[in-house]
DNA sequence: GTCTATATTAGGATAGAC
DNA sequence: GTCTATCCTAATATAGAC
């Protein structure tokens, strides 16, 4: 919740905070090409010169919002990778993403629909790949150590399950009925047990 | 593969489903916003108005597209539905999806990226929205027969399935080594039994 | 920090020749 | 069925006043 700093005087104003939350919202509903400056602009009450006052152009919003939620990604890894055995660095990778996913959603959802249309894109898209190669390699270690069926390989497995927790983003609702710890829960549940009754 | 006809006689020219076909991979790479007429027509070697001989405006691209992602997954379901036990549907209907995601990948991934930025947009999501709402009642039905697990609610388990099947866009590809009769297999066995060996 | 212009470019679509 | 030329609108971005 915590923006910067609050406004200080003078007309409304916005934090640059503030404009990037909107911004990344608008963008999620039309999508990033779809949506002009002057419909942020409306979104907010405002014109477009005074956006422009907040910020450089339109890629410089979608920048900082990729940049969000890559580094929240690549953190959440981080963190489950320091715990010391195969089984907690697997179940705490898919937790930490089911609550990067939803704490940030819409960020993470920005990043997950890039076509790579710009040099911009196309870096994001690369540190996004960085990621799931890395965690490729982890499912991969899991199976050689038994804890995963290999039966199926690591890359259909990393793939099919990460199409799970991705998709995510597209239906959860911060403040529904669903709690993200809950969810990360069944996240794993059905994952590894599958959903046949046992 | 089956084109309408092939082309006649004079300039080399294009068929209706070619123009198609190449509008809607381009529709993928850069997204249909990004996309321009002039884009299309430069991957095609045309110009603009030789473009537009072949179609009324760039939505109607859109809108054949998905109107063909739309009646594939209808069609698979409504199959589906013809066997005579509920584990015999859900099993035919994932089957079915896999099998319909892969052979008109292109169309299904245009579908699964709409924002509902347009008249036709909202449609088609519509459309899709009710055939979601179709086959959560038939996991409801399963879940009552006790042939998938309850303690996860039924709207969760079909949209993480069906996340983790429609994910199968983003990385699918044709002619590659993955056979989609055996993804299909694999995307059952992930869902019903899960990851961890038994 | 916001406004009213406005410059500039690109995009969708059409007219009419060949 | 394809071309060249062009219209019209909307989009990104800037200049300069308040």
């Amino acid at each position: 919740m915590a923006t910067t700093r609050a406004p200080r005087r003078g007309r409304p104003g916005y934090t640059r905070d503030q404009v990037l939350q909107v911004a990344v919202d608008v963008f999620n509903q039309q999508g990033y090409d779809a949506t002009s400056v002057a419909d942020l602009a409306g979104r907010l009450g405002l014109t477009k010169s005074a956006l422009y006052h907040h910020f450089d152009s339109k890629e410089q919003l979608l920048e900082l919002a990729l940049d969000s939620a890559l580094g929240g990604l690549e953190g959440a890894l981080d963190e489950a990778m320091q715990h010391s055995t195969v089984a907690e660095q697997l179940s705490e990778g898919i937790r930490g993403a089911v609550q990067v996913l939803t704490a940030r959603q819409a960020e993470v959802t920005l990043l997950l629909r890039l076509r790579g249309n710009s040099a911009i894109e196309l870096a994001a898209l690369q540190r996004r790949r960085t990621f799931d190669q890395r965690v490729a390699a982890l499912v991969r270690q899991a199976q050689a150590e038994g804890l995963l069926r290999d039966d199926i390989d690591a890359g259909t497995t990393t793939r099919l399950v990460f199409g799970m927790i991705n998709s995510i983003v597209e239906w959860y609702r911060t403040g529904g009925s669903i709690d993200p710890d809950r969810l990360a829960d069944e996240v794993l549940t059905v994952a590894l047990d599958g959903l046949r009754p046992r």
